[in-house]
RNA sequence: GGGCCGGUAGAUCAGCCUGGUGGAUCGCCCGCUUUGCAAGCGGGAGGUCGCGGGUUCAAGUCCCGCCCGGUCCA
């Protein structure tokens, strides 16, 4: 796909480069060293640079301020890292890679860049390698520092290209970091990501990829590369690879992370492995062909044949520190995503948070390192980087309750999922748990296979784990998939309407000409229609063209354009007057605004952690989604509320404006992407001046005065680590007050008290009941008592069926009453009636001897209702039916009672 | 937004498929046994079966709607 000729570079010619295959995975290669056979990268080669040493102090600062300062020198400006969380795009949750912050705005030239050259060394975040961290010694890490330096050539604007590029990374190499310069190698690549890509040339040394140089100049489009016309420099340096590389520690995480490696292994009660059996290990680790989702056990076995180290010890020695390293990794990577805002929960973001989180605690638990240690860790992390990245310090109490929150949760699954695990595998038949019930389990339970396997083989349960078994959960939610139609207009060829409604947020009415019409559809030059979108519903109102009119029923805008969706059609160019239904639209507005002043006002009660997750603007009623992570006390809601109404109070200005994007961002910070990244070179800004800055495309009112009163009526955990505030806003409000009163007025009225007193008089009911329906019970059991042994006297004196008439009791007294009759002897059938107003009850009950004799107290039951125009059933020994005609009834039992005598 | 599972005594749950007087274990209270404790034995208290409709002679159980919790998918 791409030619050799791009890596034909001028400075290779003159160096006395020469391209070489290599032996082990027959990639194309540049080095000066004629006799190398490999390209010098892992898997293909070991790691030669391990105890070399070669700037035994540096760590990572150091290597960061040695790429930096090289780059800066060198005509580059230093750019300061972006948050880890991608809130400025929204096609990534993370920030991948240093140029993820400059996607998609510079990158696709809408927005200038920030300096040009530059150069960064950003955080980032990769969890696609998580199985990984802790095999390969530190060449996979969830989060890591790249350093990157990136200049944009824009069409007749060149800053430099590949020969450049090459020569900075050579010279930083064989300058900074006195790599002798046989030992590099220049590896042919492709690159593609985060919506771009190019020819890339990875460089290696000594077994390690230190940078990958990429020559971004395709934007991708689905299936296809498009050629853009600025083309990029994209490099990425791994600052962590260049301090390892340069001190020769053993592992990566060694140098990153310093003593906190002894200290966790001692926490564990682990003994590290001695200083030679480790280095031969960690070297060997590079051999590991991690590509291919083998198993760790395989991995670990032909780690054993290379190093020639017995597989016991490496299990032994090795595999514990291994677990080390992943748990010291994935804390750094919480405690950097958490300080970033993002919630645990499951979904989004929030659900990768989780994913961490719930993978450390596993090992964890595999260390046997006590509960509450994830959080001491990440406590410690934050300690250890907040001098290079202060913000993480400013999170760290919401950072650890969130933490605390997230290991009971945990627990409280996996105990959950335990006892069922347990009872599940006591109700099989055969020793085997089936597939479905895995399913199930995991669908519904939230339980890995894994934990399923552990729990179950302890009670001597077979589990088998089907290899496509995420693929089996994948199944179960396929059918539940519909995807809804919109309804789709021609718009192409038109010009972009003109929008008045961001020329005057209050025009009501307007002329517009009629550019294309349809059965259904109108579109105008310009309008103050505003179309379905952030949230905020589409206008209403009318098109009055001549004596005639159609009703707007949407509006959506496609591209540029604004179609009004009518109830009919109009002729085309023809002038027609639009009116808006101004109420709706008024309490549309309020709503908006309300929205950005509750959102700023829940994020100053609860903390910036707090993020948009989605809302929801009606006439007269609105919902915001926000991010947190437990319920709220009713004390935090009444200050939200309470602040959110003083800022109402206050009439406080607000100002709309259209921003460059950049500018804003710089100015107000990501903050503004609340709902989400809007489009475009300039993006317009919506001002509750001293209180809230947010994008926004909605139309609001002038000052927040026009709101009215916000009253939160509901708050709903919509998801965990979602809330829901459910709000209405002036006469809404209004309206929502007057209905509870109402209802609350129907309740006093009920009660026949004052509405103060409606609660304490509905709680003395409640209790009476109590007392009363314990009452009935004594009474019950008083009337059987009594009626006891005037039925056990007839008996003696020779009735077999004994007929007894009771007043509205039900049949579970009547029940009770044969209950203790049978106690008492078993040859008797018993027949009670319970008369009520407008029917009466009936209980039959047989005694064993009775049922010897062959009589059945559900047939009886059903001769008797029968003959007195009602129903029965039941079982032979006892039933129950209900009557309506009492004299029949009686008459049929007399019958009965006749028979059996 | 959609799917699945659950809500029964203070706690953990059984009962629901197949409707017919609401159960077990732990905890609690009382008594016996014991020098005392732990334990053992005997007895007892404790339930609007999440809420609201419907079907039925009869609903914890079947049907519908809602509320709450859990969990997976987008």
């Amino acid at each position: 796909m791409i030619s050799e000729e791009e890596y034909k570079l001028k400075f290779f010619a003159e160096k006395g480069f020469v391209r070489k295959r290599c032996k082990v995975c027959s990639s194309a290669f540049w080095t000066l060293d004629h006799d190398r056979e490999t390209c010098g990268d892992a898997p293909c080669q070991e790691y030669t640079f391990i105890g070399r040493a070669l700037k035994p102090e540096v760590n990572v600062p150091k290597a960061r301020k040695l790429f930096l300062d090289f780059f800066e020198e060198r005509g580059h400006r230093i750019v300061e890292p972006y948050p880890v969380v991608a809130r400025w795009r929204e096609d990534i949750f993370l920030t991948i890679a240093s140029i993820a912050v400059f996607q998609p705005f510079v990158t696709d030239g809408i927005v200038p860049p920030p300096a040009n050259p530059l150069v960064i060394s950003q955080p980032c975040i990769r969890l696609v390698d998580i199985d990984n961290v802790g095999l390969t010694s530190g060449r996979h890490l969830t989060i890591f520092e790249m350093g990157g330096h990136h200049a944009f050539n824009f069409p007749g604007k060149e800053v430099y290209w590949k020969e450049e590029t090459v020569k900075l990374c050579h010279e930083f190499l064989i300058e900074v970091m006195e790599v002798d310069e046989k030992a590099i190698t220049y590896k042919e690549g492709f690159w593609v990501g985060g919506g771009n890509a190019g020819p890339d040339v990875e460089v290696c040394v000594d077994g390690l990829e230190l940078a990958t140089l990429v020559f971004m100049c395709f934007k991708v489009k689905g299936e296809e590369y498009v050629p853009m016309n600025m083309r990029i420099v994209d490099t990425g340096y791994g600052i962590e690879r260049i301090a390892w590389f340069l001190s020769g520690k053993p592992t990566a995480f060694h140098v990153i992370y310093g003593d906190l490696i002894d200290r966790m292994c001692s926490d564990a009660g682990i003994t590290p492995p001695n200083y030679d059996l480790l280095v031969r290990a960690s070297k060997a680790s590079a051999l590991m062909r991690i590509e291919r989702g083998r198993t760790v056990d395989e991995l670990r076995r032909e780690l054993s044949i290379v190093t020639k180290i017995p597989l016991e010890v490496l299990e032994k020695e090795i595999a514990p520190l291994e677990r080390i390293f992943a748990l010291a990794d994935h804390a750094k990577c919480l405690a950097f995503m958490l300080a970033d805002g993002v919630v645990p929960s499951n979904v989004g973001e929030g659900y990768l948070a989780r994913l961490v989180i719930r993978r450390a605690l596993r090992i964890c638990e595999l260390l046997r390192l006590e509960s509450g240690y994830l959080k001491k860790l990440v406590d410690e992390q934050i300690r250890i980087w907040s001098y290079d990245f202060p913000r993480l310090g400013k999170m760290k109490d919401t950072i650890m309750e969130m933490l605390e929150l997230e290991e009971e949760k945990f627990r409280a699954t996996i105990n959950r999922g335990r006892s069922l695990v347990t009872r599940m595998a006591k109700g099989l038949k055969s020793k085997v748990i089936l597939v479905d019930m895995l399913l199930q389990l995991y669908d519904s339970h939230g339980l890995p296979p894994e934990v399923v396997k552990e729990e179950a083989e302890k009670l001597g349960v077979d589990v088998q784990v089907p290899d496509n078994f995420y693929g089996l959960v994948a199944q179960l939610h396929q059918s539940a998939k519909h995807v809804e139609e919109e309804r789709q207009y021609d718009v192409s060829g038109l010009p972009p309407t003109r929008l008045l409604y961001y020329e005057d947020q209050y025009m009501s009415s307007f002329h517009g000409r009629v550019l294309r019409s349809g059965n259904g559809y109108v579109i105008l030059d310009q309008t103050c229609f505003y179309p379905r979108g952030g949230g905020q519903e589409a206008d209403r109102g009318l098109l009055i063209f001549g004596d005639s009119k159609v009703r707007v029923l949407d509006v959506v805008k496609i591209g540029d354009v604004v179609v009004h969706v009518v109830d009919g059609v109009a002729p085309q160019g023809v002038l027609v007057k639009g009116e808006l239904d101004v109420e709706r639209r008024l309490g549309l507005m309020r709503h908006h605004t309300a929205t950005h002043i509750l959102l700023e006002a829940i994020r100053r009660v609860l903390g910036s952690h707090v993020w948009q997750a989605g809302a929801q603007k009606l006439p007269d009623r609105a919902h915001l989604d926000v991010t947190h992570y437990k319920h709220l006390t009713n004390e935090q809601l009444r200050m939200i509320e309470e602040l959110a109404n003083e800022i109402v109070l206050k009439n406080l200005p607000v100002k709309v404006s259209f921003v460059e994007r950049e500018k804003a961002e710089r100015k107000y910070g990501f903050e503004i992407y609340q709902g989400g990244v809007v489009p475009g070179r300039n993006v317009r800004i919506v001002e509750v001046e001293g209180w809230n800055v947010q994008a926004c495309g909605g139309t609001h009112v002038a000052s927040t005065g026009e709101v009215g009163l916000i009253k939160v009526i509901k708050v709903d955990r919509i998801q965990d680590g979602v809330l829901r505030f459910e709000y209405k806003v002036g006469k809404a409000a209004l309206e929502y007050a007057r209905e509870l009163e109402e209802n609350l007025k129907k309740i006093a009225h009920v009660l026949e008290c004052p509405v103060e007193q409606a609660s304490t008089v509905a709680g003395k009911l409640k209790l009476e009941i109590k007392q009363l329906r314990k009452e009935k019970e004594i009474l019950k059991d008083r009337v059987a008592e009594m009626l006891l042994p005037i039925i056990l006297d007839r008996r003696r004196r020779g009735e077999l069926v004994i007929d007894v008439e009771l007043e509205k009791v039900e049949h579970d007294g009547m029940i009770a009453l044969a209950e203790k009759v049978l106690e008492r002897t078993d040859d008797i059938v018993l027949v009670v009636l319970s008369k009520h107003d407008n029917k009466a009850l009936l209980v039959v009950a047989c005694g064993s001897k009775a049922l010897d004799r062959g009589l059945e107290a559900n047939k009886i039951a059903l001769e008797i209702a029968q003959a007195g125009k009602g129903k029965a059933g039941g079982k032979k020994e006892i039933a129950q039916g209900m009557i309506e005609d009492l004299e029949g009834a009686k008459r049929k039992i007399e019958e009965v009672k006749e028979r059996h005598r």
